[in-house]
RNA sequence: GCGCCGGUAGCUCAAUUGGCAGAGCAUUUGACUCUUAAUCAACAGGUUCCGGGUUCAAGUCCCGGCCGGCGCACCA
């Protein structure tokens, strides 16, 4: 059958309900409009018939007459999840239900598979994410996700750029795979005869766009780590990266919080959410404590990068860590915060001071050479971003890549590689710069109260089904 | 990668100790001029995830595999 190439369309369902809301019982408007959307429910009454339309803003009633509506048998055999086109007049039933009284009305396209339960729609795990299509029509609480993952994404974006940082996009494809501490995917181009690494962090590209004079750069995108899957881990994610020169550390966690708690009053209209059950405050300012504050008072024993390394290995020995002989003082007071700290982190909190050893991009404090300029913010128990005054100097930084790769010598495969024209780029002068990450969808899963981190995304990585 | 749990009609779910595989909704047919998950009547709908095994008999027990959820590990 053909079905229309278009359909004009003058009203949304949810802009009626709120136009209409003053329409009495039984009261016709005298106004028709043209609305279109998806037949959810059917009911029909011999020379009656009611049917419930979705489209993306709400829901609304369409009543069909024998009388009154052309095609009416053929409009009352419709089958739910029909798209459909009506025109006619606003008006609320008898019952108090607002509605198009439906003259005219058109098939949009027909639905060959239906959900069928009314109620419980569809809840299968497997189903809902491999056929998303069928989930965010069937689940409005799925659509809500989405969406607001989706405003999440745009109010980060208008932010950024009412800062004055510029967008910019920077390679997936890169022959070295660097910028984080992860594992890559690996892929191969043809012609060029080359293994290819797909991006774990945009974040080396940026700064030597910093180098070359973009001072305020921002880049929201895809980064693929070739990591477990976990409900707060999708091996493709979206991350925003952001420079600043001229910043430290400390200016850019005040931009950091009020980034966040500016993207969820712009998304939720208040910084005040509840996550899994359990209320916080996005609201500005978020308390500063350092690594070794908030170790020491979990552990109630005073520790700092300084401590013996063989002091902080028993701490975590006793907690059942198992330390790496490659590990110093930093990396096990990192480990020691990671397993004392980092869950009972529920409010927003930022928590600076990371040991050099595991930030190798990060400038040395200026009060304490073992130590970084470093921050992460924690959010329900959860990192949220990470940050830094950005490391400068092109001897210290092959230095540190020199440490990353004793470590990769020594097993550690997530340890960073050397990448020798970074080092030249910062040899061209990096001015003092403050950078920042933020995990879009672990923020995204705060705001729409999500506990899985695929309920945000729209198609999750899933195993190919090989039957 | 490891552990626990799950997979039954298109969808949501039952099935007692191992004993004829069921219901609601959806689909199909019929009734009904104000319904709201409409209601009523009737018909139809199955490789019980896949492959083996035990048994007179397997959705159920055993072994292997596939996919998913959760936890651990890894990480953001």
């Amino acid at each position: 059958m053909t079905t229309p190439y278009t359909f004009d369309h003058t009203a949304y369902a949810g802009t009626l309900q709120t136009t209409y809301a003053h329409l009495a019982d039984a009261e016709e408007s005298g106004v028709d409009v043209r609305v279109a959307g998806r037949v959810m429910l059917l009911r029909t009454q011999g020379k009656l018939a009611f049917a419930t339309l979705r489209d993306s803003s709400g829901e609304i009633q369409l009543f069909a007459l024998a009388a009154r509506t052309e095609d009416f048998a053929e409009f009352a055999k419709l089958h739910l999840g029909d798209w459909v086109g009506v025109s006619g007049e606003v008006v609320r039933t008898k019952r108090g239900e607002l509605s198009v009284k439906v003259t005219r009305w058109v098939l949009l396209a027909q639905a060959q598979h239906n959900f069928g339960d009314k109620w419980a729609g569809i809840t299968d795990f497997d189903l809902r994410y491999r056929h998303r299509e069928a989930d965010l029509w069937a689940n409005p609480s799925s659509r809500q996700s989405l969406a607001r993952r989706s405003l999440v994404v745009r109010a980060v974006r208008e932010r950024c750029w009412a800062a004055d940082f510029t967008e910019v996009e920077t390679p997936m494809l890169n022959a070295i795979a660097t910028g984080a501490a992860a594992r890559p995917f690996t892929t191969f181009h043809n012609a060029l005869d080359s293994q290819f690494f797909l991006r774990i962090a945009p974040e080396l590209w940026l700064k030597r766009l910093v180098v070359g004079g973009f001072e305020r750069v921002f880049e929201l995108g895809r980064v693929f780590r070739n990591e477990g899957v976990s409900p707060r881990h999708n091996p493709e994610f979206t991350m925003l990266e952001l420079y600043a020169a001229y910043w430290n550390y400390t200016d850019m966690m005040a931009f950091t919080e009020e980034l966040v708690a500016g993207v969820a009053s712009d998304v939720l209209g208040t910084t005040d959410v509840t996550y899994q059950g359990r209320p916080f405050s996005f609201a500005a300012p978020w308390p500063r404590r350092t690594m070794a504050e908030l170790t020491s008072a979990a552990l109630g024993e005073d520790v700092s990068v300084h401590t013996p390394r063989e002091r902080l290995a028993a701490l975590l020995d006793e907690r059942g860590v198992s330390v790496h002989e490659s590990w110093g003082a930093g990396r096990c007071l990192a480990e020691l915060f990671e397993e004392t700290c980092e869950e009972t982190l529920w409010d927003p909190i930022f928590v600076t001071d990371f040991p050099v050893e595991v930030s190798p991009l990060a400038r040395r404090h200026q009060r304490d050479p073992e130590l970084t300029e470093r921050f992460e913010s924690y959010a329900a128990g959860r990192e949220l971003s990470n940050g830094f005054s950005e490391l400068n100097d092109p001897l210290d930084q092959r230095a540190r890549f020199e440490d990353q790769a004793r470590l990769s010598d020594a097993g550690d495969d997530e340890a960073m590689r050397i990448d020798e024209d970074y080092i030249r780029a910062l040899e061209w002068g990096l001015p003092p710069t403050a950078g920042l990450g933020v995990g879009i969808d672990r923020l995204a899963m705060l705001i729409a109260d999500e506990a899985n981190i695929r309920e945000v995304i729209a198609f999750p990585t899933l195993k190919p089904r090989r039957d």
